[in-house]
DNA sequence: CATATATTCAAACAAATGTTTCCAACCCGG
DNA sequence: CCGGGTTGGAAACATTTGTTTGAATATATG
């Protein structure tokens, strides 16, 4: 279909600039130029910008969620009992080394973790509907298995602070350029993404097992 | 300098376009045209978008650096003593008043944080720059708080949790909008700001004081 | 080798953008 | 009532955007 060279190259332009300006900031002109590539490559092999957009973003999920399935399997298989549920520990353990894992063929942990990130914040795109289209089943099934996990927990109080959690990791990693300068000059630190997942972890699992909020007013005076 | 009327609507209409498909994405038309002023009152009262998009941080951000400044001064007067620091609750606590308090006036808290979060997902924009040479002073003060009200926490561990938690902040509420649209779906739940603040305030606190991670592998083996 | 298909390329296209111009309308102090 | 500075408005301007075209070239196929 495609003279991979060409492809690859717009693909690997795009994500960069994509992580760096956002969509709508970044021109086709802009990629096609810096990939030195003609400008009607792009409407050529992917068909519209739109379609390139959804095309990085598949480069990185298509892995991601293959990868995913074949962890929680496995640890699903550790785990087999009825009341020998998988503790939130092992399946955040299992998340962050899966995302650790996809991208680092590349090095490109800080693109991917932006491009989640301007995923989510595009309020009214595409990209989330075709994102959760194309690849939500992977995360109810993650949610489900953190449902078992925290039994104790209401359902929306758990959902809530796993999108607390998620953006926390995604602000971290996709800014982890900025903040190692910082935190470098001010603590002379040489701090690795390695690191950086061993500070996160105490930090989720006391977020996830917080006390439960008070009740909002009304509520609570209802009851 | 201007007739408040036309610089009012335009005000008013940029700040909730801006905030509903971010700035690159709002044209200057889209604006006036719902504003019903002509296309040209923004280059003549503004002079130019960008000095649009920063007027509309200047309106929210000038009274909410003023009512946090003097918000903290209140907080040290009742804590005079050398012993007596201010506590991590009553510090997050004020923060979440101010940021509630500054935009009820138009009914704007979703927009207000939305624009928060466009303004840090800007990645190289000149926003960041903008509100952090304009603004900046107030955000130290109060990490400087934030240093005395934890002193058990080293310094490192400090920065990298409080900015694990801006990113929770952040995320969730620049994504607001996606991710009420989520929970309304799966949950019924009409959520509002001030809902997820109430939800946040202990997973908040719970990561601050969240137990120190073992040191790394190396630190270890030498101690 | 010849032919068909796939890819590249320069150019042009239509639409949308931020900005500027220039003139009419307005307001208010004299 | 008037006259000068301020504001409003329609149109044009120069760029930039994504997309399309059609010819040239490369690649593969039989």
């Amino acid at each position: 279909m495609a003279q991979p060279d060409t492809v690859t190259r717009i693909l690997d332009t795009a994500e960069v600039l994509f992580a760096e300006r956002g969509f709508a900031e970044t021109s086709l002109r802009n990629i096609t130029s810096k990939a030195k590539v003609n400008l009607a490559a792009v409407n050529y092999h992917f068909g519209s910008k739109k379609s390139l957009i959804q095309a990085v973003f598949a480069r990185y999920l298509d892995p991601f969620t293959a990868r995913f399935h074949t962890a929680l399997d496995e640890l699903e298989a550790r785990h087999p009992g009825e009341g020998d549920e998988i503790p939130l520990e092992e399946l955040l353990e299992t998340m962050a080394r899966t995302v650790l894992e996809v991208p680092a063929e590349r090095n490109s942990l800080k693109v991917f973790m932006r491009l989640l990130g301007l995923a989510y914040s595009q309020a009214q795109g595409h990209l989330r509907r075709y994102i959760q289209d194309e690849y939500g089943s992977v995360f109810t099934r993650f949610t489900e298995l953190v449902r078992r996990a925290t039994p104790d927990l209401p359902d929306a109080e758990r959902f809530w602070r796993l999108h607390f959690m998620l953006g926390t990791v995604i602000f971290t990693l996709s800014g982890l350029d900025a903040l190692r300068d910082i935190a470098e000059k001010d603590y002379d630190e040489h701090i690795t993404v390695r690191d950086l997942v061993r500070r996160l972890r105490p930090v989720v699992v006391s977020a996830m097992n917080a006390p439960l909020p008070e009740p909002p007013a009304a509520v609570r005076q209802a009851s």
